[in-house]
DNA sequence: ATCCTACGATGGACTTCGTCCAAGTCAAGA
DNA sequence: TCTTGACTTGGACGAAGTCCATCGTAGGAT
């Protein structure tokens, strides 16, 4: 979307065709891709551009809050877009597939003052897993 | 804890020097140990033990349900042995390091019918963020 | 329109984490 | 004690990610 592409030139990017590839990549929501699925995929559209572009242009939008970091169990990281829209994650135990969730409740609510150990708790990350109907 | 050898043994493992080595570096809870840190640990009582047996066994256990495999975003895995016993964890996102931790509330439960996707849900990892009183 | 330069891109070496395999070793049942 | 298949080993291999010297160019200055 270019509504990132405006807000990144406010911030003093310096806008080059790589960044603008892999922004159009990442437009739209329920996007989980790895480094490796964007690069594939912004080098559809600009065949030169380099695993290491790629890799420091998603650091930078993780610095700046534009894309949010996927923990996963020993794969690699996920990138997700959908930033401004804060939710969770329901993962296939079998093939990977990822859904974005919005649980009701109040996660962090529910961490008692006497677990905090004297942390400063900010986020919240929360994975469900299980079967999807196809691998049922 | 022998107690987990006992259930080693009734599980038809040939108890090696090198198993015992593993299972006793991982006694105790509150342990979330990197592979390469149990290896690290398991080498000071028996130094001839290789990498590919620490992994070997360390996915043994999981894959048996004495240990449970911690998610990071972008390290390496950590092993941990408080499986019995439900929980889920605290992160400092200066040090890294981790704490267990027993929210309230139902997580599973919060998360609606039509959020499911028809997914068979079968658990939930939570994972605090923050940072710990030495790092704030 | 052209110039300048600091910021960004590149690709290849390197690191970390983890898997795989052929060959050797040994736990434990006969 | 013998036998054997399960286990261990070290090294090669692979996947994911970082680093860096060098080159290219976006965009402000003239
Ligand atoms: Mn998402
Ligand atoms: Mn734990
Ligand atoms: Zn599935
Ligand atoms: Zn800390």
């Amino acid at each position: 979307m270019s509504d990132l592409l405006r807000r990144l030139r406010g911030r003093g990017w310096r806008m080059t065709s790589q960044r603008r590839v892999v922004a159009e990549v990442l437009a739209g929501d329920h996007v989980h891709l790895t480094a490796d699925e964007v690069h594939l995929r912004a080098a559809a559209r600009l065949p030169e551009i380099s695993r290491a572009t790629v890799y420091n242009t998603l650091g930078e939008l993780v610095a700046l809050g534009e894309v949010v970091e996927v923990s996963t169990v020993g794969r690699a990281k996920r990138y997700d877009p959908n930033a401004r829209n804060p939710h969770q994650h329901l993962v296939c135990s079998g093939c990977g597939t990822v859904r974005d969730v919005h649980p009701g409740g109040d996660a962090i609510g529910d961490l008692p003052e006497e677990e905090r150990f004297g942390f400063a708790v900010g986020s919240v990350e929360i994975t469900y897993r299980g079967l999807c109907p196809a691998c049922a």
